[in-house]
DNA sequence: AACATTTTTTAAAACGATTTGGTAGATTTC
DNA sequence: GAAATCTACCAAATCGTTTTAAAAAATGTT
């Protein structure tokens, strides 16, 4: 059913009809309310392409989705999602090639020209992130997950890693660990640098040296995270506690650890970054997992909020949030044990 | 850039120049080559709301987010993004209010008679699923992933369930296990009855008798799968193997067994289903999980494949394809023991 | 060289909404 | 009671393409 149809049904002109329905004062009460019973009752539902031709706006906010499907993402899209349902806006994901970074700006360059999405998201960026640089150059409104070092204004939303990690590190510290592992994020993110940061700093500020033979930087997956821990373990002294950067490395931590014969919260700590799963948590692990906590889907959810802003005309460079990190002591830490030697 | 800006730079009309850049035959070869170098030096780019509303396409394909942010549908978008990667047509996500039937009913409705996408994908069907029913009675285009019994001839794609699940249970009848647990799927969707049916069989072609005790139907997650088989094997006698829904039930699992003192592949056997994720992958546990396997990524690329197929004209009553389902032996399967009382 | 045919190009009509700039008629103001 | 203001509605222009129908140019045929 066509606009134009529709009106005639009721009566009315076009014009009268559309403004009824999208809430402009300069109707009577009365037909408002007619037009919108009778916009359910028949079924008539305004062309999205249409619409979106003549206002300009295309009614969705862009993700990019890396090849190599993030578990975060899932919940990170899910809180979007939470916050978008009813504002008829929707997420449109763009596959990426994910072939190298050309590739992945040309994608940007095309989803943002073509007209598709009112604003973009871009996630783990770098301190100098070309997306970034290419955003701005082309004045569209985005909102990066994490933070960069680069000088354009810019919204973004970010946790504050740095800190959660020196805290947990310190913590681990202070129960006498002197050999703690860090398992940290792909080199090159920023977050991962932040990570680095907050890991160094504890160590540093307590005299401990830092050892670039227990700092292994990857993707977030169990097997990976078995696998530096199990090399880490092997040296001699071992350590015996470890930074992790995602729930799914400790689980690979915990094997490694075990696998060992050793007892994770006894022999070996360990602390990770839990992004809050609703499939796998770490109060439930075996022994429990301490964790420095952060939840992904609240993240979504704020993310959408804030472009909404930012559409609204809420400018950029007033758009900075830094989130705080809880740090959740449970039983996989507990004090260094009194000798170490493997 | 507009078109008509552009045509008037090349000295040809907007006719010529939309006709040279979408490969129509009615233009010189000569020509469409201009056309095409000038459009990326000039980067000009057709509007691409302003070709939706022409041709009445909308370039996207729906996926309704459920609420509970499933693990398994990051995965599956991925591999729907691998595919679609150099068509120009995007996933578009679109928000659940997942509160009750109805809402998502009038959200499948909302979704595809604003023209916002060309197909959708529907997830996780019931036997009687009253989307499809929907979508059939709009003469949408749609793909299910999983199946229904509805009569409406429709497009779909699914793993025999029944079947892996049937041979995983033959299996460790075949160990001499009897009492075998089973941790499955949401009650109500298709695939959990096809697995039931499949765990049944088994049971009833060896004559062992199905004790509903034994079965639990929920979410996939660590949690429950820690529940129910910590509740489970509180029986006695005792199961000695578990047949297991999800990778994440798989964990809990392996958490309830070592908690009671127990040992998997001795004294209790799992199998799992593994729908392959990077992130955590069945070969990786200590120890290693047996499962059955089908890969979620495969699944998505091969559903946007049939979706462009029945986007191509290709009639959805042709478009079934069932996948066989691996089923990989590894070290969490072993002997029931000798005697299994708890 | 004239006509028929084919190839290339174009003007103008969609597509389905929003929005600008009005116009009647009712109400208020002086 | 005339002028000014307000209220409720509408006709037509607009958004940026694709596509239909037709004209112009090039080619082939006799």
């Amino acid at each position: 059913m066509k606009l134009k149809e529709f009106a005639s049904q009721l009566g009315l002109s076009p014009t009268t009809v559309s403004r009824a329905l999208s809430g402009y004062p300069e109707v009577s009460e009365k037909t408002r309310k007619r037009v919108a019973e009778e916009a359910v009752r028949l079924g008539y539902r305004p062309n999205i392409n249409a619409v979106r031709l003549v206002t300009g706006r295309a009614g969705a906010i862009g993700v990019i989705m890396g090849r190599t499907g993030e578990f975060h993402f899932a919940e990170f899209m899910s809180g979007m999602a939470e916050r978008l349902d009813g504002e008829d806006i929707d997420i449109l994901v763009s596959p990426t090639a994910d072939r190298d970074a050309t590739d992945e700006i040309s994608l940007y360059n095309r989803l943002v020209t073509s007209g598709r999405v009112d604003a973009v998201i871009v996630h783990s960026p770098k301190p100098n992130d070309e997306r970034i640089a290419l955003l701005h150059g082309l004045g569209f409104p985005f909102l990066v997950h994490g933070r960069s070092e680069t000088d354009v204004p810019h919204a973004w939303i970010d946790i504050d890693n740095e800190s959660a990690i020196r805290r947990a590190t310190s913590h681990l510290i202070d129960l006498g660990h002197r050999r703690i592992a860090m398992i940290n994020g792909r080199h090159g993110r920023t977050f991962s640098l932040h990570r680095d940061k907050g890991y160094r700093d504890a160590l540093q500020e307590r005299g401990i040296p830092f050892d670039p033979r227990l700092v292994a930087h990857d993707h977030f997956t169990d097997e990976l995270g078995f696998r530096y821990s199990r090399s880490f373990l092997e040296q001699s002294p071992r350590p015996t506690a470890f930074v992790a950067g995602s729930m799914m490395t400790a689980l690979g931590i915990y094997r490694a650890v075990r696998s060992r014969g050793l007892v994770v919260g006894k022999d070996v700590s360990v602390i990770a970054h839990d992004d809050v799963f609703p499939y796998l948590t770490a109060e439930n692990m075996v022994p429990s997992l301490s964790a420095t906590r952060s939840s992904m889907r609240a993240a979504g959810a704020r993310s959408a909020d804030l472009v909404l802003q930012l559409l609204g005309g809420r400018p950029a460079e007033e758009i900075h949030e830094l989130w705080t990190v809880e740090l959740i002591l449970r039983e996989s830490t507990g004090p260094a044990p009194a000798e170490a030697q493997s």
